[in-house]
DNA sequence: CTGAAAGCGCTTACAG
DNA sequence: CTGAAAGCGCTTACAG
């Protein structure tokens, strides 16, 4: 069933049956309605290639998972909790606007040239960044590409030694903010001697986290122990292993505020095989509210980005610049970060 | 930049472009390394939308996933930890045989459509439907739908009813040999009082659990107490009350076998916060190795699906069926599942 | 308000 | 082995 047989079965011409599926203004009710019927009655859908082909969009939106270390034969996206946090969030908004959503992994070196070819394939009319670091849009070829692209979790300075910037609008988390917010609350419950477990640094985020920690400590005049920050890479066997050192060293913080909840669960887990109790005896902050995170016990207190935000601001975005090239769209968005207060942060009592 | 520019450029004609494009065996060695140069040189990667209408494959699967009971503003895929398992799987295994995936979310009753529109549009070589309940495939107007759809989790007999059956294949686990492994090694440590914690039963998987957990249970000549039979629904929250009511009734079982990870995980904070033990008192063995059973204290003995052998054979299967519509492919088949052993079962001692 | 015609960028018989 | 031509199923100036 194609437009031509509607056209026929209705009585008018191709072009009719064309103005009335986009809804054009210049159709006579009349006309529309004997048109409908008959799409109706067959249930008939325009084919979306041959739409696109002759000058419609594509209404797809590429999403792109960066996942560096990937194992093979695990399950990448799940592995990394809010990566499906983000997708959810896409989908969702991206359906609700009509979008359809295609989905990509990049693990391998030679999987960066999966995004160049999505859009120069043209099958999206524009794409999402996630997992980005430092030196990915070098591999990525983005000079190459024309269309509109949202990039999660990257420096603004960065981008600005490319070409083509206006093509790429960042939106980030407030990280600094969000981790001067963990301090606060853990200050607010007695604790003095913070702790930090660290991400992968050659993410924004990573870098981020760690800097916000850093002023606000300075900021409530508290002092970094070097010996309470431990390096997770973003990596639960990690920070198991980091703070396994720390207990074995009695360097052993009040409290710890975790770049990734999977850190903290791993430290967590670590703190009681070696006899510890959580939150009683050191208390975690972590990052990005998964969904183990709530399911623990105690539940973990998180922070947790605006994934609905940031989703739909994306969707957006490349909306508005795949019907407008000249629209303009700032460089880059910040993103107000909540704490979610739960139970794994105790009051530290005083020792007289 | 389009083929006939590349024509032009190697001194050919678009035929012959194309041709060595789709690797055709007929072009010299000579015209097609001619023709590569100028392509690779230009970057040039045809119309993904042009060549489907000219009659190539969309080279794009669709996924759909239904989910009931959705909450607005609920991140709905995280929220089903085995939902994003088997995308990470599909998009993995997809994109390593060169295909896109498009995913849909099906939440509210109107977005059954999207699935045939998916289809009609011509925008997929197949689908694949996840989260099917009894009622789904009439919502789904399955008549319509000419290419390949495979259903995971679906019961053949409902099936047989429904005129094309021939575009259709279940792929399934076998989760009634999966909750015999459990039973029999709940039965090797010693427990003989063995509970149960259900799904929602309009899923075949939550009927076919039980009905193993039954089934076994009179095989190793146990009786089930109903006492210890409780209604779970596959959400954590009423997994909770009902475990709450089995403490208050003083009717809890040596241990759970439950029908998914997040409604042990639930029963097993229920069963900490009044006291008890797991899994000292209590042991747990849930369904679907999510990362939150796996990073939980004590890590939870699971049962875990082939997610990746499931995914390979649903994108094979399309691959098959849209290359060939007289492929014979199989109306269901069922998987094995695997018993994870970790630390939420502890042997019982006999009290003498 | 509406139809005939051109065009979107490919592929594929067809003919040589 | 290769090119000219038709066709995939739409949309959109264009003309009336």
């Amino acid at each position: 069933m194609k437009s031509e047989d509607i056209a026929k079965l209705a009585g008018v011409s191709r072009s009719t049956v064309s103005r009335v599926i986009n809804d054009y203004s210049n159709v006579p009710d009349e006309t529309r309605r004997k048109v409908m019927k008959v799409i109706e009655e067959y249930d008939y859908r325009p084919n979306a290639f041959a739409r696109t082909l002759a000058g419609k969009k594509s209404e797809t939106i590429g999403v792109f998972f960066i996942i560096e270390n990937s194992i093979e034969g695990e399950l990448q996206l799940t592995y990394n909790d809010f990566y499906t946090a983000y997708l959810d969030a896409i989908v969702d908004v991206a359906n609700q606007k009509g979008y359809y959503v295609l989905v990509q992994t990049i693990c391998k070196e030679e999987d960066y040239a999966k995004v160049n070819k999505a859009f120069r394939e043209k099958r999206i009319d524009g794409g999402i960044l996630i997992g980005t670091r430092e030196d990915t849009l070098a591999k990525i070829e983005i000079d190459k590409i024309q269309d509109k692209l949202v990039i999660f979790d990257y420096e603004l300075n960065t981008l600005s030694y490319l070409a083509s910037t206006k093509n790429i609008t960042i939106l980030n988390s407030n990280d600094e903010v969000a981790i001067s917010f963990a301090v606060e609350h853990l200050i607010e419950r007695g604790h003095k001697h913070i702790g930090f477990i660290k991400g992968v640094e050659s993410t924004l985020s990573a870098r981020r986290r760690y800097d916000g920690f850093l002023k606000s400590m300075k900021l409530n005049l508290l002092t970094v122990n070097e010996n309470h920050v431990l390096n997770g890479e973003f990596d639960q066997n990690v920070a198991y292993k980091e703070m396994k050192k720390a207990i074995d060293n009695k360097m052993i913080a009040d409290s710890y505020i975790c770049a990734n909840d999977y850190m903290a669960i791993a430290a967590i887990e670590c703190l009681r095989d070696y006899g510890y109790n959580v939150p009683k005896d050191v208390s975690f902050v972590g990052f990005d509210n998964t969904r183990s995170g709530q399911l623990m016990s105690p539940k973990l207190t998180t922070l947790t980005p605006d994934f609905f935000g940031m989703a739909k601001k994306a969707v957006e975005i490349i909306h508005l610049k795949s019907n407008d090239e000249n629209a303009n769209v700032p460089d880059m968005i910040e993103y107000k970060v909540d704490l979610l207060i739960r139970d794994s942060v105790e009051n530290v009592i005083e020792v007289q």
